[in-house]
DNA sequence: CATTGTTTTAAGGTTACTTTAAGTATTCCC
DNA sequence: GGGAATACTTAAAGTAACCTTAAAACAATG
């Protein structure tokens, strides 16, 4: 995990980017907000440990608008203030986690290794293909990054065919997963879904296999 | 969003569940080992508050298999014990956060307001989108720099659609973060609400995807 | 315990999705 | 090229989902 170190007491920071390499941490070390900011926006780190006392700027400020910027970028604020009040700015400006300065070491690794943790298990269900985009959990469907609104079953359809794009869904399975049990359709909606979706989508996007029944690429 | 709490102490919980709700969370008590572990089982939960202080089971160990089961279920740890080491030793464990009793009841707000925020998308406290600005700390909405009242259950629906703008939150999934377990709602409760809701809101803030649910876009 | 405000239930009206069905366009094969 | 099969499009009919309203049940407050 990459992490970038916002800190001015530059002999604190010396002892922390020790403590921190040694414990298998990749850390890039600034000293002001300024340049922290910049470093946020260059995506250059997957997690922020900020020390609220900086020189050229309020801490939570920075806190605030590395927010707007990188929504959840993980941010684990160091301070020296104390009192409850403080540290519930801090919380709900964005901060993920809060260390009251002294603190222990390994108390910082264990915060980091929950960051960590996190991290790793972000699921998105996101599929895409060519300039379509498709979020199964969201519901939601875009073509060049244009939110399009698919009815219930031409997004299921769609979201059938991109899931298992590059090869051929046949009419009978693409039936079978849009209709339960007892309500299979005796005539052409299949086709007539087929040709709203078409409309929606990019020119040839979903491919037709005669006699077979349908595809899209994964090109 | 619809919290878990494990504890013993009835009087503690009762207090908890009280304040708790009059903040907008959902929440069901539980105040044993085993019933905690089924229900987190069911995933009937988005996060957890655990005593730490149980007579069935110890706590760290319930820890422990929670993380095994539902690995990125959040935990906030609530617990008398102090010391560094016990804190390590939660953390590590899985746990997403540490309250040392006596704690503040709004720093506990706060921080189920990072894990609420970290489950959801990254929206501060202070959400606005459009004309509306929803403060979940202060349980307020402004529609064009005007305050509007909302009910309870308005305010949390409002939250939930606002904090996935841009995503589309099934019935399903609203239904389940404004009712606890005991209480499901057998009508339309919930489109009644969306309609009210509706009336003091600018038009067409809430979108509906006939067959999938509702949502309101980030533009 | 009465008043007020909130939440739920229930019913009828409305909208928009889905299917049907009929006509048009393609592809394939002789 | 002509005929048959298959696929596409369109528009209208059917239907399921949703919206609104009003009233009843419930909860909070003085």
């Amino acid at each position: 995990m990459r992490l970038l170190l916002v800190e001015d007491d530059l002999d604190l920071a010396k002892g922390l980017l020790l403590a921190l390499s040694a414990q298998g941490f990749v850390v890039n070390h600034v000293s002001t907000g300024k340049h922290a900011l910049s470093s946020i926006k260059a995506k250059d780190c997957d997690a922020v440990i900020l020390d609220l006392g900086l020189p050229d700027m309020d801490g939570l400020d920075l806190l605030k608008q590395s927010r707007q910027r990188e929504g959840n970028l993980p941010v684990l604020v160091l301070t020296a203030r104390d009192g409850i009040d403080d540290r519930i700015r801090g919380l709900d400006l964005g901060a993920d986690d809060y260390l009251v300065k002294p603190f222990a070491m390994p108390e910082l690794f264990a915060r980091l290794r929950v960051i960590e943790r996190r991290l790793g298990t972000a699921a998105t269900h996101l599929i895409k293909l060519q300039q379509v985009e498709l979020d199964t959990s969201a519901h939601l469907v875009r073509v060049e990054d244009e939110a399009v609104s698919l009815s219930r079953r031409e997004f299921m359809l769609l979201k059938e065919l991109m899931e298992s794009a590059g090869r051929i869904k046949t009419r009978e399975q693409l039936e079978a997963s849009l209709y339960a049990w007892g309500e299979e359709v005796a005539s052409n909606a299949l086709e007539v879904h087929i040709s709203n979706l078409r409309k929606k989508l990019p020119k040839d996007f979903i491919k037709t296999l005669r006699g077979v029944g349908y595809s899209v690429s994964v090109g």
